[in-house]
DNA sequence: ATAGTAAGTGACTGCCCAGTCAGCAACCCC
DNA sequence: GGGGTTGCTGACTGGGCAGTCACTTACTAT
């Protein structure tokens, strides 16, 4: 209140009153904030990337000031780190809750599996996020060790099970797991990274819509685990070496 | 050796002239530099990416000062768009050549374009830019357009005119061309990038060596081509609509 | 009412870095 | 050997942005 303190006061005294946009900045929403600043940081982040998202972006689209910002999250990093582990952690949960418990085929459980897989997150901003942290695995690998620890490998552990129970009840041929779990999983995963890069700027062939894509893979999966086939053309692989259903040299491993 | 010569003035007149070091900062090799500049380059976009690789760091690297760098290239914009052209051009032209000629079965030409593929390209640091480029396409839409025009799409259409020839000759079952290009082209690729992110953090497993992942990847593509499966598991998809020798249907959709 | 506290603000600071430019060193040619 | 040309240098500038903080406003407890 001393003399000079008005020389930068943008507040001339009769006009600072009830705007509605000047009430709704002031308003006090302590629990609203974090959510809402994580959202605004989410749709930025995958939209324009890390770097090229600005603190008052985020603010200014979460609705408040770029201090406030501050009040919620230590560091811009910190910020990175909130959005990608509270959008990934319902993922996890609903995931483990799919898996067991089923009697369907073997067939039929890798069909929905696929399918969850694209529903649940290939199609959904989630898979923003893996592009992300991929794009950004050179500033963050904290972050991208998490997220390989908290969710490509759970969700591979999944696809795995699927598979060896099938060969386990002789509804699959026995073939090489892991190899298979990443082939597989591989035509999902990229479509996902696709869409928030290359298909940005090429937009996808209207001929060739996803299905077409889901369903030449689905359908590859199955028959290359399909018992009765011929293998006129291909060799396969040396299985007494590749299989390892008790991973019998592995457990010796340290570290 | 003499006590005081190493001190900051690093010109004592006795000693100024032919300084190994300086001279070599001072040499005029119009000629080379572009070719090391964009080395440097590649070298730390693919390491740090675009946005945390100062211009200051590639001039150290490729052994300038920064004023000789933007007498060579105008932006460090420019500088990115001629690491990917330069290094992308040559490989069109070897991919190009590669294709046509072969006289092989067409499950041999598949498990060469496989190899090569991964050969010339997946293996090679030429896979770094196909993740920077990822990583970039926010910042740099045109480059994602050159690459997808000038890399991807030439290479998907090598993939189809196999798959074609193969299914015109008996030698593949008929399926939808694009799509499986799309599925199979994908664990190749996304391997690559998977090299220069993910497990740049999360080490690979030592006991799934490549090796595994490219057999299993092989076989499964050959797999899904063969003629004489039962499809006892898979229900293959409605054909008649899927594959389009001459595009029926589609030619009277709008939009 | 009113004092105290907690949420919110945005101008400000300091750092980093892309891009510049005046001057310097090598090379060339007469 | 000296003058002209060209390649090269690095200190400097200007802009952008992360993070701060003195201040403002809302709410609450008495």
């Amino acid at each position: 209140m001393s003399s000079n303190s008005q020389a930068l006061s943008h507040q001339t005294p009769a006009r600072q009153a009830t705007d509605a946009v000047q009430t709704l900045r002031w308003s006090r929403r302590k629990d609203a904030r974090p959510g809402e600043i994580l959202a605004a940081a989410l749709d930025l982040f995958i939209e324009r990337g890390y770097a090229n998202t600005r603190a008052e972006d985020v603010a200014e689209r979460a609705g408040i000031s770029k201090g406030t910002l501050y009040l919620y999250f230590e560091h811009k990093e910190a910020l990175f780190r909130a959005v990608v582990r509270t959008n990934i952690v319902p993922l996890i949960a609903s995931s483990r809750a799919s898996l067991e418990s089923s009697a369907a085929s073997s067939a039929e459980q890798l069909r929905g599996f696929f399918a969850d897989w694209w529903q649940q997150f290939g199609m959904t901003p989630l898979a923003g996020i893996l592009k992300l942290v991929i794009a950004e695995t050179a500033n963050f690998p904290e972050v991208t060790r998490f997220f390989h620890d908290e969710v490509i490998e759970p969700s591979n552990q999944v696809f795995a099970s699927i598979l060896r129970r099938g060969i386990e009840r002789g509804e699959f041929r026995p073939i090489d797991v892991e190899a298979t779990v990443s082939v597989f999983t591989a035509p999902l995963v990229l479509k996902s990274i696709w869409i928030h890069s290359v298909q940005r700027c090429v937009p996808l062939d209207p001929f060739f819509p996803v299905e077409r894509f889901l369903a030449a893979h689905c359908d590859a999966a199955l028959r290359y685990l399909e018992r009765d086939s011929a293998g006129t053309l291909s060799e396969g692989v040396c299985l007494d070496v590749l299989i390892k259903p008790d991973q019998p040299s592995c457990s010796s491993r340290v570290r």
